[in-house]
DNA sequence: ATTCTTTGACCGAAT
DNA sequence: CATTCGGTCAAAGAA
């Protein structure tokens, strides 16, 4: 699309991301020693498992690395210039909480979509999958956050995350990769099934390995069922079946298989089978079926399944709201002294994958001008012009890669208009840096900014500027983007309804504030409502129905929650400022 | 009978 | 405009 072109080529953008983004990264590595990867490859790699060889020495993934918390949930358009490098031993969930993270919290995503945020708030909120992944060191230090419906005022959730936070970060590395080693060891178990069932299924679809399936199997039952963790699970043919559907904890209905150009690799398409979830997940295996890439596109909008029992997509019933994804990354780094990095990058993009971070290596997407990747990161709807991944190159990696596939900066955010970012800046009064974004349509004047309220990070602030002269534009392709918001928005509605469950499953309280006093002409337009949803309360955390409605009835109301308004009103003045920029 | 997987055909975007 | 390609659909088969 022109726009992603645009933002590709963009010089204003190049030039706006280095003067706030290079002081980020700047903070960040100075925080953080022993950061190896300073890799200039945008995306979020967590360094993940070694592989591990059984007994007939075929290779096992000890794929721990999950599903980008489901992380998605919400194409988390980082920051463009955020970049984030976790330090050897620290996962990434003890850093989020860490006051580092804390202080530069809200440097790294966007609040635009809160994508970001929410993801550390997930991880914060984790609690409800910790039963499943094991993670019960967190569990604990965390039960003050453990997951509470957003009937809970938001201070709480916020306050006491980042009290548990500093007293974690607290300790020494040493002990925190002591703990994160036994915590990964309460899971590992389950997750060596789940992989290696994983393994067996994919061996299933190749002959020449297929027999080796049943030992396998048999071989994982036995250890499960050693585990106390799935104590009690006779039914092992089912078990297995479920572990068939999932190795991340979600269910998936595989609906396509494609060789595609460039790879030899199969590619298999899989949606998540919770109605109307919009996640989808590529996997790319390789001949002899082991995982060489997995790209996750959307965000879930469910709970994750219970993890002994899952049932059927059908009948699952959301219990809670946590994105365990990212407890799942956490624990990802906790087993593995070795080398382990995570970087964030513009590209909105989160990889996971390999053990040891190798800026070589294939898989290090270290050559993000690979133009495979780029029309790969174009590809899947479109939502990423940034080539992230590699399809081509990973399967000479024996390591699964994980790919969280977010939006792009220029991408229909959540109030259904696209946005090109043209500039980021911290204005006075509020350390979070605020987001400029100007409506991607040729001729419309509106911008927008966004930033989160100081004074409650899970608060987003967003001040439109001007009118749109022309309708909000349909989702692009017509594709399961498209098919999927409105499905979710469970709406007759034609207007593109974003869906990001993410932010409104993990924000206690979400707010986006209409610039009220130079935003008059916002609402004449039927079709206006750009307020993020951030602002959307689900005391169910179940989302969407009526989210659109609900938008709209407050943007009726004048009045604005946890008194950000003030810091709406300010400095829109900065317009010289993001002159700049586009000069 | 139900659920899930497979796979060829189709579609739209990109080239 | 034609071709290529990736993604999706959906019927058929398998579990």
């Amino acid at each position: 699309m022109a726009s992603s072109a645009s933002s590709l080529n963009n010089p204003i953008n190049s030039h706006s991301n280095f003067s706030f983004s290079n002081q980020f990264m700047t903070s960040f590595t100075d925080l953080l020693s022993n950061n190896k990867n300073m890799d200039q490859e945008n995306e979020l790699r967590w360094g993940l498992s070694d592989l591990k060889s059984d007994r007939n020495g075929n290779e096992i993934p000890k794929f721990r690395s999950l599903p980008p918390p489901s992380l998605p949930l919400s194409p988390p358009p980082l920051s463009p210039s955020s970049y984030l490098a976790f330090p050897t031993g620290l996962s990434p969930t003890e850093f989020l909480m860490s006051p580092l993270f804390g202080s530069n919290y809200n440097n790294l995503p966007s609040p635009t979509t809160g994508a970001f945020a929410s993801q550390a708030l997930n991880w914060m909120n984790n609690s409800g999958d910790n039963q499943q992944l094991g993670m019960k060191l967190e569990e604990k230090t965390l039960s003050d956050f453990s997951f509470q419906p957003q009937t809970k005022p938001a201070t709480t959730t916020s306050s006491s995350a980042f009290q548990s936070s500093s007293s974690m970060v607290s300790n020494s590395v040493e002990e925190s990769l002591k703990r994160q080693e036994e915590a990964w060891n309460l899971k590992k178990p389950t997750n060596q099934n789940e992989f290696s069932l994983e393994k067996a299924v994919v061996k299933s679809e190749f002959a020449p390995i297929k027999n080796f399936t049943s030992e396998m199997v048999t071989s994982q039952a036995k250890m499960q069922s050693g585990a106390a963790a799935l104590s009690g699970h006779t039914q092992q043919s089912q078990y297995i079946r479920e572990q068939r559907k999932s190795d991340d904890g979600y269910n998936w209905r595989k609906y396509g298989q494609k060789q595609v150009k460039g790879s030899e690799n199969p590619r298999s398409y899989y949606k998540c089978t919770y109605p109307s979830c919009p996640t989808k997940k590529k996997v790319e295996r390789s001949l002899d079926g082991q995982i060489t890439e997995i790209v996750y596109k959307g965000s879930h909008n469910h709970p994750k399944p219970q993890s002994n029992r899952r049932s059927n997509s059908q009948s699952i019933q959301p219990s809670s709201c946590t994105n365990s994804g990212v407890s799942d990354q956490s624990i990802v780094t906790l087993g593995n002294r070795h080398m382990e990095s995570v970087t964030m990058q513009d590209d909105s993009s989160v990889s996971i994958g390999e053990d040891d971070f190798d800026q070589r290596s294939p898989m290090s997407n270290s050559g993000g001008d690979d133009d495979e990747n780029e029309r790969e990161a174009k590809r899947w709807k479109g939502e990423n012009e940034n080539g992230g991944f590699s399809a081509s190159a990973s399967r000479t990696v024996r390591e699964p890669r994980v790919v969280v596939q977010t939006t792009s900066e220029i991408d229909i955010l959540d109030d259904g208009y696209r946005w090109r970012k043209y500039g980021q800046k911290v204005v006075k009064g509020n350390p979070n840096p605020r987001s400029y974004y100007k409506c991607t349509s040729i001729a419309c004047p509106v911008r927008k900014h966004v930033e989160r309220a100081s004074h409650d990070i899970r608060a987003v602030i967003t001040t439109y500027e001007g009118k749109h002269n022309h309708d909000v534009p349909a989702a692009r392709g017509n594709g399961s983007y498209a098919v999927n918001r409105a499905a979710t928005n469970n709406s007759s509605s034609n207007e593109a309804m974003p869906i990001r469950p993410s932010v409104m499953v993990t924000h206690p309280i979400q707010t986006s504030y209409p610039n009220s006093f130079q935003n008059t002409r916002l609402t004449t337009s039927g079709i206006q409502a750009p307020f993020t949803l951030q602002m959307v309360q689900n005391q169910e955390g179940v989302p969407f129905s009526g989210y659109r409605n609900q938008n709209r009835d407050y943007m009726d109301q004048t009045q604005l929650s946890e008194g950000v308004l003030s810091r709406a009103k300010e400095e829109w003045k900065t317009d010289s400022f993001l002159d700049s920029f586009l000069s």
